[in-house]
DNA sequence: AATGAATGAGACTTCATTCAT
DNA sequence: CATGAATGAAGTCTCATTCAT
């Protein structure tokens, strides 16, 4: 019944409306997660907000789940993209400096979209497949896991396991509640706070 | 308003049913989010578990979030009631052992009730009243900025709000996520929690 | 179980404190009716601005109807209290005078309660045996056709049932309308009001 | 905010079927009110006689007191249509003619739907916006102080504010009455009150 | 008799999802 | 493919009435 597309052009034209779809719903899904809390974020209200009909978000997205997911993904795309040439640096600066780095690259990162950040981490309900936090915390510990291990001589400390979990851990803290909490409120707090952040970092690991 | 009982037994007898009501609302709403998360969470199903009507419930609590602020409360009063002394202990012990103490606190607090703790960490909507989290935050924040400015000469930083906050957060998020993750499978595993978390702010406060 | 009174003046006075408790919750409900509407007339609020428990209102109404009607029927006796005397007055004046007195009647009584009488006829639910208006309609109807039957001879109009169901409407429309949108706001502004009408009626039955 | 439909067959289609489903939902309302009364319309059974789901009520309406206006605004536009060229007619006729002609269209009015008209003016809450006997009395006293104005060289009355409402109050209340009892049988019985109900009117106005 | 805790049907409303057009 | 009307389960809350004490 409905018509293939006769030429590439139109296929591609299609495949670009398409994308322009998706990527409508998944902005207008984070848009209204920010500014208006998970809670108000109902498929109707989405799809009205990407000016695409409630139809038109099933014809993309199996469930409001889906799209919730794919708001996190794209965030967890986001900060990947952002944070990459810093984490390779970080791998090849001595531990002083290659925790500093890591410091700036973990605020720099909450930095992105902290309200989105927040919403995901706080309102999202943690059922199914959504496990957000949860994944990023993998990531980062695999990630200052791997740094400590090409680091061993310059620490200090036995178990690199308990060693990442602590300092992924308060890294994460320090910095997720330093962003939603606005303690960095100008280039000087956050010098600071990255400092101090270090030191309670490489203290413990160098001391 | 309404006339009190005329005699005691039967004013006893009435006020026990309440209260063996409110409590099994109460009890009811806990082992629900603990279970099946706060979505499965409603006011027919809590009623039901708790064996009351509908009906009862409303006569008790206005609303479900006045009904979850009841279970936060609860969850609040036995963490402050197993900490309490313990608290004071730390208070009068010089910075290396009174870290160490705070910190088993903070983990004897997380193993209270962990999933209850999750939970209520995690899935309370940041509305109205509920601030949960926020809550126990600031309270922990005050605790130790205080016990800071009483041991202020053995410490080695200046600023210590900045220094409370790194702490705080980063005794939280640790014992938190320890107790989450399962990573206290025994007494050792505990003690080595605990001694590297208290090396951790102690090397940042004092070195 | 429970001891019978063992002298009269118990029995009084308990049939002085059943009839106090039944004023009570009519005199409850009433000011419910007036100062809150119907909706805000729970049978439990009803029963609390009585001072006595729900239990207890229905000891003595068997449904919260019943506990209505009783108020309409303290209305519609004090009514008939007030209005006696000037009922018979009217009964012996000639048609001018007589008509001007029933029409003042009518003011009279929409005047001993205007919001209870507002509340009873507007916001009651006109089913099972409760019919307010209705009743004071025929009462009136049935006094003001037998003045017309003991005045044939200074009226025009031949059919007596017509004439009365035109008279009676009138008043107790233009009464009704009157004290509601408050039109009465001075003895003067009474006056010309109960002047007019009475034209009206007396016009149309002897002109 | 959505998108139109691209073409029109589909724009109509849809545009219809939305009608229909309003239309059902009003003329549901509108029947239950009369049959069963207020206290029965409630937005499962108006769904369900309408033949619709719930969700589909409240796609159109906001709130069950919507649907009420609804069915209110719906009379009174039923009213205005068939009154409107008689209306018209009264204003060009003398005063004797005038009334008449008025009086006539007041029980037209009143025929319409009276026990629509019954329940309207006597079940439904006064609350929020709907005023319903109000504002259809406020029109009918605009229109007719306008004719008073207007034919004053007939009419020996000083005060046109206080006999307007007399005159209105009077008409209405006799019109509504009379429909509601059944006091118009036939169209002898019809003339008879019309004729009486000008009569009474005129008598006043002239006399 | 009085008390007030308990009941539960039922009211209003929302929203993820489906499906005819 | 898009549209948006339609669905209906489910959620929150109220209130007349009952009943154990």
């Amino acid at each position: 019944m409905a018509r293939r597309p006769l030429t590439n052009p139109r296929k591609y034209a299609s495949q670009e409306r398409s994308r322009a779809t998706v990527d409508a719903l998944v902005e207008a899904t984070a848009r209204i997660l920010v500014r208006e809390g998970f809670d108000k974020a109902s498929t109707n209200r989405i799809a009205e907000v990407a000016g695409v009909s409630v139809g038109s978000l099933y014809q993309y997205f199996p469930s409001k789940e889906a799209l919730v997911a794919a708001v996190i993904e794209r965030h967890r795309q986001e900060i990947t993209r952002a944070v990459r040439g810093e984490l390779s640096t970080a791998a090849k600066q001595p531990l002083a400096q290659g925790v500093r780095t890591l410091v700036a690259v973990a605020v720099k990162a909450h930095r992105i979209d902290p309200k989105l950040h927040r919403v995901l981490a706080e309102q999202i309900p943690r059922v199914g497949k959504l496990e957000t936090a949860e994944t990023f915390g993998r990531e980062n510990f695999a990630v200052f896991r791997a740094y400590l291990e090409n680091h061993r001589d310059e620490i200090r400390v036995r178990d690199l396991e308990l060693a990442s979990f602590l300092c992924v851990t308060a890294i994460e803290a320090v910095t997720h509640n330093a962003v939603l909490h606005e303690k960095i409120v100008s280039g000087e707090a956050m010098e600071a706070l990255i400092d101090e952040a270090t030191r309670l970092v490489v203290g413990y690991l160098a001391g």
